[in-house]
DNA sequence: AGAATAGTGTCTATGAGACATTATTAT
DNA sequence: ATAATAATGTCTCATAGACACTATTCT
């Protein structure tokens, strides 16, 4: 009954009488191993890019996995552990240590994967989390990662783990990218990270509508257009540029002007832009709606709405528990 | 490096060898327990209610818990486990269970919780559930149950666990209660218990405005009064009841009309109420707003935004992992 | 009768989106 | 020179919210 009590109650039933002896023995009760996974992502090339290492031994040998390993007991929280495990993969975390305000790397918690048969070997209980971060160097070989290295989520195949495209769009427009390769037509993830994936990619899309996260893709000074980028790469569709310039600077502590601007135009000609960086808000207030992809109802009837207007299959916008 | 993977790569260092070691044996290796624990939230005489067990055991002895338990290894999946918790506490799950796409309890992941000491015995990773449930009778002793019961969530003291109350509001008006009780001023609830309530809080309060799930609170057919007395003691505040029914059937999906109406007007007076039913809506769009309580900044001059502004603090919208 | 409530109508301020326009810069 | 782009302005439509009003029902 009681939670996070494993010693406690008097056995009342043959399920607590299990619970009551493991918690005077854990170690005689059938083990349950607890892993933290990474979903890091970050823009390259203006498009979306997953961190995934390579599996180098039997059970899905050759397939790519999100970075992760065991929680360790006693030493760590969670949040530790997934941030441990980020540094240990791609050396990133020195920068998330030493300056917290301008958070260079953002780590929340994304869900946990529970599934008794997720890992044919044991039962393995996954937390999973979520991490946004710049343009970073290829993870170096000499570190903890055998075989780790950034991939476009377009290569990657989503959908055999159960889990629809959103409703209209192609699903293969997802990474938006630059580069229209088409090398590894469906790159295999193991276990259910697919899933995990998936689930991630579905968080960022929506919480780019209502919190600041997209500078978190983005160097400490930026232009709008850069943080355009990013929500074009993310939302994988374009947005009209001038409305999305008014739009943000509208949203009070969003960006806020460096008063200078990039040293050169773009790439194709234009003036140069002004420099922000990342404002105090913590929400965006108004929200940045992303475009409805719905043909709009013009004007429906209220009280007999139809049904099946809304679109299914869309990911709700969320967020774990307050990072602590 | 590789998640999920307890057994496959030689060892490449101090903390990997651990790692191998225990994955060959897991039994030698710290263990670390698994618990799921569940915020179950119910509507009654107008507030907003969670259940509660009371912990009869030497840690944190006499203090309320939220219910919860053991993941049966190998058994069972964290949303199986959640489900069955609930059932034990309470009993309700045969509803759950029986009309799926009427779908009577809803259960979804909030977070994991896996500070190395929030539990003083050993290292406990909690994955808490969220669920919603219409008013229910109390939970019967001759369950699992010892003494679970029903509380006021405004009887609850959520604040010294580190989290500031929402910005601007008093914190007090939380339960938005009818009952203006005032007995037992702060329960105290074990280990990060408080923590983890508050985190489902937010997130009620959150999918109230973009989910239909406020229906989750109340019985089959309902009417638009009802449907607005979960909102406003979900959010503690007034809604406008003419703004609130025609907001209500102008969204696709979220409410569909029965055709009848109650049997009975108001209590105080007033007609009788159409009844409805919820619609087959997962989203709200567009969303019902939360009332904004930050004074309107009435124009503010783009290009200078205010810092600021956005109310810190605040829960942005959340949710776990789609429940496979 | 009096009071409270369900449901609808109306008006206004605001924001999103569609263009249009100007200024600046790379090629 | 030409093309592309940053940034701003203007217009329209939809929605949120404030308020008013009618009809219905309970005490």
């Amino acid at each position: 009954m009681a939670a996070d009590d494993p010693s406690t109650q008097p056995p009342t039933g043959p399920a607590a009488e299990q619970e009551w002896l493991a918690a005077y023995d854990p170690r005689a009760y059938t083990p349950i191993a607890v892993t933290v996974d990474v979903v890091a992502l970050t823009l390259r090339q203006g498009s979306l890019h997953v961190l995934l290492v390579e599996r180098g031994a039997p059970p899905q040998q050759g397939c790519w996995a999100l970075p992760g390993g065991f929680l360790r007991a006693g030493e760590e929280g969670l949040d530790e552990a997934a941030a441990r495990e980020l540094a240990e993969e791609t050396g990133l975390l020195g920068a998330a240590e030493a300056e917290s305000p301008p958070c260079r790397l953002h780590l929340e918690q994304l869900g946990t994967y529970g599934a008794p048969a997720r890992d044919p070997r044991m039962h393995v209980v996954s937390v999973a989390y979520l991490a946004f971060a710049p343009d970073l160097p290829d993870p170096q070989a000499g570190t903890d990662a055998a075989a780790a290295a950034w991939h476009p989520v377009s290569d990657l195949d989503l959908r055999p783990c159960g889990r629809s495209p959103a409703a209209g769009v192609p699903a293969d427009t997802h990474g938006g990218g630059v580069d229209g390769r088409t090398g590894p037509p469906a790159l295999p993830l193991a276990f259910d990270h697919a899933h995990i994936l998936a689930d991630g990619l579905d968080r960022v899309r929506a919480k780019l509508e209502y919190s600041p996260l997209a500078t978190a893709f983005l160097p400490h000074d930026f232009t709008i257009p850069e943080l355009r980028a990013v929500y074009e790469a993310v939302w994988g569709e374009k947005l009209h540029p001038g409305n999305f310039h008014r739009k943000v600077l509208s949203v009070p502590g969003f960006v806020e002007s460096t008063g200078t601007t990039t040293q050169r135009g773009g790439a194709r000609g234009g003036p140069r832009a002004r420099t922000y960086h990342a404002g105090d808000a913590r929400l965006l207030h108004p929200a940045l709606l992303r475009p409805t992809r719905e043909a709009p109802p013009s004007a429906v009837p209220p009280g007999e709405a139809p049904q099946g207007a809304t679109p299914p299959g869309e990911a709700p916008p969320g967020e774990g528990p307050s990072p602590r």
